[in-house]
DNA sequence: CGGGTCATGTAACGAGTTACATGATTGG
DNA sequence: CCAATCATGTAACTCGTTACATGACCCG
């Protein structure tokens, strides 16, 4: 929650940034927008966003306008800072240092010799099939895109390209992990 | 540590398990091996497996036997028990709930519009260049492998199998992400 | 009138990281 | 003799998850 030292903030403040960068919105409609089912880049539950964004108001990166809401407490509409956009824009181009390699179907994989042989690729073809059902979801995303955007969506310059962007790690990456999925099925299956 | 709920265990717990399954080794041996570089399948620092391994043979899972070792205690080896077989016969074959996408690099991607063009494209021509030379490397161990066990690698009732499948995952995903890169650099340097 | 949506927060916990600790043997 | 390797453990902390809490309004 706290910064570890002075200047360093956790990933997910970063992803709170991002999103303010393109217009100011409510805790809760960012809370909406990251937390579990969509959320292509990154996801973080309601729990953990309110906090994080008082501490990001606390450290002066984004300020906050309370109105009052609905329910017992003022609903908040926040926006960047100056300071906050700078640190966006000098986080977004510092190389990230090499995450852990964690992955339970690889997991499975590399013990898989120690289990049924059928029921191991009922598993592999069940992943396989979702995956496939999440790859057509995101190419009707990459369609609609392509639809409303055009052009637009090959400028870097452009927010929406940074949707674009996310979108198309997304499709490569489920359309590898189903050519996985399906090889290991294959494998198992014979 | 401890488990949440009778009978369930953190995935680490099957990624020991995991490697025990194949033959009897020391904590020692263990966290090395999955220790930071390599350990393709799973990491773990060693300050998270003696303490699981403790756990481990608690629930009975595993067993050790120790001898003097060279520094202030003993030298434990452990070895699975039938109750830690079917423990991990049974997890390979559930299937995992669906992870949280959660990646530094998408997410700056989708903030690429709010950096400097350059810097951004350099950043994602660095990331492939890493991600070429790692790519290599598995090849390597993929030639290494084929060399020396053959045909067996197709056969998933070897252990050497799952050394197969699990590299299988990283050689495919490793040349989605350079793939990925190498368009962003692309899109970013016009 | 009961459940869903809007709206924001806290508390408890588990998983993973970083740092601290100890001490013998081996190699340059 | 200093550093690396072998060998095992604990402590403090951060990040992320799950659960608890409150209450107004709207729709069927």
């Amino acid at each position: 929650m706290s910064r570890a030292r002075e200047g360093e903030w956790p990933t997910v403040a970063y992803a709170l940034l991002a999103v303010l960068a393109r217009g100011e919105t409510t805790g809760y409609q960012l809370a909406r927008f990251m937390d579990k089912p969509v959320g292509l880049f990154w996801q973080a539950p309601h729990s953990q966003i309110y906090p994080q964004l008082a501490a990001l108001e606390r450290g002066g990166m984004v300020t906050s306008s309370a109105e009052p809401g609905p329910g017992p407490r003022a609903r908040k509409t926040y926006a960047v800072t100056d300071a906050g956009r700078a640190l966006l824009r000098d986080w977004v181009t510092t190389r990230p240092e090499q995450r852990a390699v964690r992955d339970e179907m690889v997991l499975r994989s590399y013990a898989a010799w120690t289990a049924d042989r059928a029921e191991a690729a009922a598993l592999f073809r069940a992943e396989q099939t979702t995956h496939e059902q999440r790859l057509v979801e995101l190419e009707q995303m990459a369609e609609n895109l392509t639809a409303k955007h055009g052009a637009r969506l090959g400028d870097p310059a452009e927010p929406i390209f940074g949707n674009w962007a996310a979108l198309q790690r997304g499709l490569g990456a489920e359309r590898e992990y189903v050519r996985w999925c399906t090889w290991m099925a294959e494998q198992l299956g014979r």
